[in-house]
DNA sequence: CGCCAGGCTTCTA
DNA sequence: TAGAAGCATGGC
């Protein structure tokens, strides 16, 4: 693929270039494994298709995405979703290759890495990210995915090619017998308080954005139902939070047995982004960290 | 059938 | 303040 012809090319900042053509957009970035990314436990809402495509919902918006050699191609989009909500949401503006290169003074992290460096970490909407981390606690994959499809169908927008994501004002209105169709157990009256506690700004997300981190946790933490890990994780895929280290319970054992039980202090900063590499790592070569 | 899922709340000492 | 039981549901 030429990028250097009549298109118009537009160089965005650390090393991610895209072009409009025809109505996709055609992407080429350094660290961007689609699949990975979008299949990697941090969404819910995407599938992969036989054919190595993807699709889903985010923003309230349907993308289709295509693999096709270095380059990712959006399908059907316009240049302005592009830049209003797909930039965004796939976390482009963020040199990835820079901060591999800081935290891979580490070995342990520099092996990870080599397993999983195209993972990206996606900037999604902070209350679907709440609500579905909620939902994920003690959980399975395809459950969970399959809780946020009802979620959506039953209480969503239609729009072509599904639904969108319930906001946290339509589902405050709620009772926790209404959530029943979703099948989601124990989590109802979970879901039920996080959106009437964040509809109601008892929970502001404008503030949790100015808080450190600690502060921030703190304040996810008073919703019912959620503990550090589900803090954490809204943490860093709803607020960018780069530096919040959800620690699940494969995370534990990587920090155990590879790290001396203390995530290494030269890549803190980074601990969420370190952690999807872990994470991937650790589910790739089945690494023997069990008990 | 029993076990487990990228936890959390509640109960108990 | 720590540790363990209980939790809804569904896949295996």
């Amino acid at each position: 693929m030429n990028f250097f012809a009549l298109d118009v090319i537009l160089y965005l900042v650390k090393k991610m270039k895209y072009k409009s053509q025809n109505s996709d957009i055609v992407i080429e970035c350094e660290n961007f494994d689609m699949m990975a990314t979008l299949d990697c436990g941090q969404a819910f809402r995407w599938t992969i298709n036989e054919d190595g495509s993807a699709e889903g919902i985010a923003f309230g918006k349907y993308l289709k995405l295509v693999s096709d050699g270095d380059s990712v191609i959006l399908k059907n989009t316009s240049e302005g979703d592009f830049l209003s909500v797909w930039y965004h949401y796939f976390d482009f503006d963020r040199d990835y290759a820079k901060i591999i290169n800081e935290v891979s003074d580490n070995k342990v992290i520099a092996e990870a890495v080599s397993f999983a460096k195209g993972i990206r970490v996606l900037r999604q909407d902070p209350w679907e990210t709440l609500c579905s981390f909620i939902i994920s606690q003690n959980n399975n994959i395809p459950r969970i995915k399959g809780i946020i499809l009802r979620l959506c169908e039953t209480f969503g927008e239609k729009i072509d090619g599904g639904y969108t994501f319930p906001s946290a004002e339509q589902i405050a209105k709620l009772e926790v017998e209404d959530l029943a169709p979703l099948r989601c157990g124990f989590r109802a009256r979970y879901i039920i308080d996080a959106a009437r506690k964040v509809a109601s700004r008892e929970v502001d997300f404008d503030n949790i954005r100015a808080l450190d981190t600690n502060g921030a946790r703190a304040e996810l933490m008073k919703i019912c139902g959620v503990g550090e890990k589900v803090a954490d994780c809204t943490l860093l895929f709803g607020f960018s939070r780069v530096e919040a280290l959800p620690k699940d319970v494969w995370i534990k054992r990587v920090i155990e047995k590879l790290f001396d039980g203390q995530f290494p202090k030269e890549a803190e900063q980074y601990a969420g982004i370190v952690q999807q590499y872990l994470f991937q790592y650790a589910r790739l070569t089945k690494l023997e960290i069990g008990d």
